[in-house]
DNA sequence: ATGCACCTTCCCATCATGGTAAGGTCAACC
DNA sequence: GGTTGACCTTACCATGATGGGAAGGTGCAT
């Protein structure tokens, strides 16, 4: 199989699948006389596996230990359950600082008119007329 | 005002302030017979505008669009809202994206034992042994 | 044998930010 | 005067994950 169709095979883009390959994510693939990539069923699983941590907002490095995980039979479900639980608090965090942006934005949004005048509190809170309203005070 | 200062009075590191420079993000700044950039208020002033709008993160770009509107006199706040409600509905789609990860992940986990053994739906899950859990179905 | 789809490597771009190196400027202190 | 140390300058490289494109080789179907 080559590059394109595993690529079409796990929706992961053929420049992804050299790139991991060149960073060691993945084994370099087997090459044909045309020295084409050869790709075989585990290969594929392995992108599979790969584009739905991805997927999941994994990065390169954790997928890295996941693969290893995944590939060891004695592995501990200790071991993954921690390395999701530290994702999920990662992922809880921007989560957290999206949503304090996106509440204040919300708020000057509400205060601001939206007419053919230039008065804004949007701008205005921007320009440090005013500190940003209801925000948690900070020390 | 030395570019350290304007630094520590904006909270915006020398590093940024002069790579804003560079991109033309703010007017190049005066220079003294040292070559020192040399900063006035209404320097500092806009450098304090600049970080607020990146701490409720706004790309420069979108920045690059403030600045016009809060150096434009004849501006409709009209404007000013419109960018930042389409800037609250790009924090929305990241939000919903994280919170979606979020909440497989969290599924995935409390299925998973934790333990010694192997066994583990997390992996098992990315693998491609089954598919993703319906969320919405046990809450 | 020509065309077309596919592959190869290599370099560059993103976005916002930081690091480091090699060197210039300035004020303070001995 | 000379040294030290804090500050500044430019220039280049790095991040993380991805895409774009150039220049050229391979393989199959017409």
């Amino acid at each position: 199989m080559q590059i394109g169709a595993a690529s079409r095979a796990t929706g992961v883009s053929a420049k992804m699948i050299r790139h991991y390959e060149s960073i060691g994510l993945i084994p370099a693939a087997d090459r044909r006389d045309s020295n084409y990539r050869d790709y075989g069923a585990e290969d594929v699983h392995r992108l599979g596996f790969i584009r739905r941590a991805r997927d999941l907002g994994f990065s390169i490095d954790e997928i890295r230990d996941l693969l290893k995980l995944w590939g060891d039979r004695r592995r501990s479900s200790r071991n993954v359950k921690k390395l999701t639980l530290d994702h999920i608090a990662e992922l809880d965090s921007k989560i957290a600082l999206l949503g304090e942006m996106r509440a204040t934005l919300a708020h000057l949004a509400e205060c601001c008119d939206g007419g053919d005048r230039p008065d804004c509190p949007i701008i205005e809170s921007l320009a440090g007329a005013a500190p940003l309203p209801h925000r948690h005070h900070h020390h």
